[in-house]
DNA sequence: CGTTATCTTGACGTACATCAAATGTCGTGG
DNA sequence: CCACGACATTTGATGTACGTCAAGATAACG
């Protein structure tokens, strides 16, 4: 059978349970993710549009802030911490289908319904938008629309290589794939850290590999034994061979000895 | 080790080998693939400034029309047919990413290189028109671009059930998932057929569900078997119990007996 | 420092892959 | 119309990568 993790059903946060308003004046002005999140697509001058619509909210450990399945109301934006996007079949099994970290815009899904959950990992902070508000600035600002699409682009490509992924490469593909992934920047044009911290548990690796987490544990550890990898810590994690987890991840041939 | 479908290298199609240009008086105007797709964004009066850009092209079975990692020079509406989206490994292991119809829109991703290919599996029809120029009209239509971008979350959408079911659902679920989303109408509005045909190999179904030929074959006499579904011949389908397809699809307890 | 959750490691099981061969299916030409 | 070849599909026997079950070992925490 496929592994069924022991993850908790949702538990819906509202903002009497682990989301915190804050009132913070004028939050777009000296938002720090503002450079690389779609919120630059509008001009210095036109920001007040954007500031008058947002909501700055605190999302503790654990809270749920988009809920698989129901209406959608508001568009969110991460300005800070990082939340796990899944998807839950009936009988517990979870799929992780990303991590969203600073920058990233959530609700884009159109129709009836979310199509995933959302919920914090660590402490996250996230801009809520109200729909409905947010779409008459949108009409407003055709550039804004733009850069969503570019973004929305952006998403599909990467899911288009995480499907390469979950059908296709084996376990130490996967874990490599992802390794490389989170040490990618924010920003491309970044270089990306040779050191880094994993803020979600196996248990969220697993189930975002599609794997279990005795395989991401066991895989990970052969891959610091044969000093690809140094992990001082689980969370922690030292990249030393990025050319061979470069080519491992890429799917080239195991090279023989 | 995970499969390697003997997938050929993609060759790729030129006007000169398997596409071939149609002229088409007036072609926006009386294109039956109009209504389901974003093309349908345009009022009536401005469908000329679409027409105008717009290439009718034949792309002959087997031929790929987008080459992944090739720079992306056109976008594509397929207006008839049937393609496959894949990604490969250098290996050769493939990961087929979606199956585009009539009205799928094409080439989205943004950046320096397609994230995918895609070739024809039968005859297939398509609209071409250049990235720039069609950008130039997009400005125009705010409309258009609104469209677009809610094509792509659809897509988003889509891929993420898709991730779903390649990392957590075993290969019953995944086959009896695949067959109800053929079975799906090109509106959401028309009833699904009871009955239907596959353009695509069982080496095709494999590489869009993460598993073998052999499995995908053996998976689906079993759905004979057990009077799930009818298999007239390998590439038709009849649905016979779709209550307990949707059922399995969806990944709920299989009955004990 | 207990207490508890997370991570690692080992022994074993299984769903699906691999290898191999039989059986359609279909277009082509005699 | 039927024989033939090429290829897609099905079916069977066997292998294995990864899942499951079960302890330990670490790390986190009040």
């Amino acid at each position: 059978m496929r592994p069924i993790s022991p993850a908790p059903r949702p538990q819906l946060g509202t903002p009497a349970t682990g989301m915190a308003a804050l009132a913070v004046p004028d939050p777009c002005a000296h938002c720090d993710a503002r450079p690389v999140s779609v919120c630059s697509a509008l001009e210095e001058k036109d920001l007040h549009r954007l500031a008058a619509l947002a909501e700055v909210l605190e999302v503790a450990p654990g809270k749920t802030f988009i809920a698989e399945g129901e209406k959608p109301e508001h568009f969110f934006n991460v300005t800070g911490g990082t939340a796990r996007l899944y998807k839950l079949l009936p009988d517990g099994r979870r799929q992780i289908t990303g991590f969203a970290r600073q920058g990233h815009f959530l609700g884009l899904a159109v129709g009836e319904a979310n199509a995933f959950s959302a919920e914090a990992l660590e402490k996250v902070w996230v801009c809520r938008f109200s729909r409905t508000r947010l779409r008459q600035v949108l009409d407003d600002f055709p550039a804004f629309e733009r850069r969503l699409l570019g973004t929305a682009a952006n998403e599909l490509v990467a899911a288009q290589e995480q499907m390469l992924l979950l059908g296709r490469k084996t376990a130490r593909e996967r874990v490599a794939s992802f390794l490389l992934a989170q040490a990618r920047p924010l920003r491309p044009c970044d270089a990306p850290p040779g050191r880094f911290h994993l803020p979600m548990t196996r248990t969220d690796i697993a189930d975002y590999l599609g794997l279990t987490i005795e395989t991401v544990s066991r895989t990970m550890t052969r891959l610091k034994t044969e000093k690809l990898i140094a992990l001082p810590s689980p969370a922690e994690v030292v990249l030393l061979d990025r050319a061979r987890l470069e080519s491992l991840a890429g799917g080239f041939e195991e090279e023989r000895f």
